[in-house]
DNA sequence: TGTACATCAGTGAACGCGCGTTCACTGATGTAC
DNA sequence: TGTACATCAGTGAACGCGCGTTCACTGATGTAC
């Protein structure tokens, strides 16, 4: 149905996978059209028929790594029938998604990713529902039996995550941590923080 | 002994308070030089006068706010004999400055801060082992005697600081949590986490 | 199957704008004796 | 106390540079009949 060509989804994916490594390596400041244009082979007009201007790009590039990342959660968390092994899951699976993806790791955890949150967060819920709604699902379902504190969502959220993504930066940015030392401790850790 | 004059420190002064209210209010990309000297009535050359370069004044905030903010955590934690009462009071602690700083609590939670610290972490250490001394010494203590979980200090700190710092972003960017709430519920819940 | 046409995809030179920084200078303050 | 001088503080016009974006255009692909 679509008129779209396949020509057009390969130059997207060029464009975004090199964004992701010019985000990487140089950062916010280095993500421009001229270095974007120059790694990808993409000429300025290509990005700009696709994207509209650089901050689509960005958005894109969020927006999917988001989805990939979210999608990984939700997995880890609903293949566990109880509320101590889905929250350790869910623990591993962030800390494997940061080794495997440091570069995704580094811009979701970024300034962008969190003004882009803001900005567009009614956008996003639209966008990742399909991943968001078994999240809530699960932690609805085990809080009311018990297994789980009656916190807020939020709150629950904050508990778990945090400590994970603290460690992530730490990883990415000083690293004096260790992941596989992470990925042994932490989990029966956060989990003492959101057990009954 | 110094040959500085006073009016230099007030200058400084302005242009710092100015360059964090820049920030809390439009961000990274708004914290330019024109941006800073017309907000401030301080002129260009003044400007590098004092710091060199914009990097430099962005340096001196963030080197600024981050003392202030581990004095705070430094005097919360000392205040404290036993490890729960200590662990709880810095809970409490970074929560207030959150509450009464939000300005620098955003700058310090952002890209720059990060960067900032990784390009120059020895000088942090440095600049801030006033503050940073006692914790590490309080830490090591409450460790040895068994009241704190035998974990590596990196770890610790993640374990404390990560769950307290993404309720501060979420308060600061989507404000879907209540503080007074926060500090309710998570020096508790934070406390399991370390606890032995 | 062939042809005409609409749409999608891609090109790259050119644009104006705001950026960080420099510099030659004036004015204020502190020090020496 | 007064004067000369060094240093600190502050000014603002001017600079070149790289940025994001536009636009008139060509080429490729898909659709209709």
């Amino acid at each position: 149905m679509s008129r779209k060509q396949q020509r057009g989804e390969a130059t997207v994916e060029r464009v975004l996978d090199t964004a992701l490594d010019l985000y990487a390596r140089e950062g916010e400041a280095g993500l421009t059209v001229s270095a974007l244009t120059r790694a990808s082979g993409v000429s300025t007009g290509s990005v700009y028929h696709h994207f509209g201007n650089l901050h689509g790009v960005i958005a894109a590039l969020a927006m999917r790594w988001l989805g990939r990342l979210l999608g990984e959660l939700a997995t880890a968390l609903t293949a566990h029938q109880d509320a101590r092994s889905g929250i350790e899951a869910v623990v591993r699976a962030y800390l494997e998604f940061v080794r495997t993806q440091p570069a995704a790791a580094r811009l979701l955890h970024s300034p962008f990713a969190d003004q882009e949150g803001t900005a567009r967060a009614s956008e996003i819920r639209d966008n990742q529902e399909a991943r968001l709604t078994p999240i809530e699902h699960w932690l609805d379902g085990h809080r009311r039996s018990g297994e789980l504190a009656d916190l807020p969502t939020p709150v629950i959220e904050t508990l778990v995550l945090g400590p994970v993504i603290g460690m992530a930066r730490r990883w990415l940015t000083l690293g004096d941590v260790d992941l596989e030392e992470a990925a042994r401790i932490l989990p029966d850790r956060i989990w003492r923080s959101v057990g009954p």
